[in-house]
DNA sequence: GTCGTATTTCTACATTGTAGATAACCGGAG
DNA sequence: CTCCGGTTATCTACAATGTAGAAATACGAC
């Protein structure tokens, strides 16, 4: 049953970098929050075609940036985390702390 | 880089369910305590590909029981999490903490 | 109109997610 | 020995997600 029940794991990175972002969540500045915080790099491909996903699933929408400031380059897409998109990053959050009730975190690692 | 770099959303919900079964982890007691835990139905099939995969990856291990007790059917297949599975397991709970770092659970739901 | 810069879009492919049907194996009944 | 019901694992197939990088678009400055 592969439909949108279930967020991916970098979907759910992706949609929490809009969290921190507010209202200055773009491309760019997505990529740049999830390569801060995750410490991992990341293609700006992989953060589009990952929001394209959530959008079409109704998760995020999108607006273009009518551009009052003066500034270069092409106008940006704006991304903004939808109602449907909090729930899905509330019950990802349930069911990662229901799979780890009662585990310590150095309980993970076993003694080698 | 799809490498094994990073764990997936199901990866990470059966190695926790390994860890809590520790000794009694095999096919059917992984898919049980994901379904009890995580509140969700899951196929048999896709437990199974999904050990097999962190098998290969080395993250987990598996060894045929001899089966001293008496008991019908098949011989199970028991699932061990190795050192390098615990590390992933490790390395998600951190990557998803800096991605949380700052967020109070209701500031994820916007009022609409 | 050309140029450089900022940003998005497009294309392609690898990995992961998921289900269901089928096979293997066991002990007991006939 | 053969069939049976019960337990568990394997196989096959396909959909969704993860990921990268090149190409296209748009703007202001000159």
């Amino acid at each position: 049953m592969p439909k949108g029940d279930f967020l991916g794991a970098f979907e759910e990175i992706v949609l929490l970098a809009l969290v921190h972002l507010g209202d200055d969540a773009y491309g760019m500045t997505i990529r740049r929050e999830i390569e801060e915080r995750a410490k991992r790099t990341v293609s700006i491909g992989a953060v589009y075609s990952t929001l394209d996903r959530l959008e079409a699933k109704g998760l995020v929408s999108s607006l273009y940036a009518n551009g009052s400031e003066a500034r270069r380059g092409r106008a940006r897409r704006y991304f903004k985390l939808e109602p449907e998109g909090a729930r899905s990053l509330e019950r990802s959050r349930e069911i990662l702390a229901n799979m780890r009730r009662g585990l310590e975190p150095e309980s993970e690692l076993p003694g080698s």
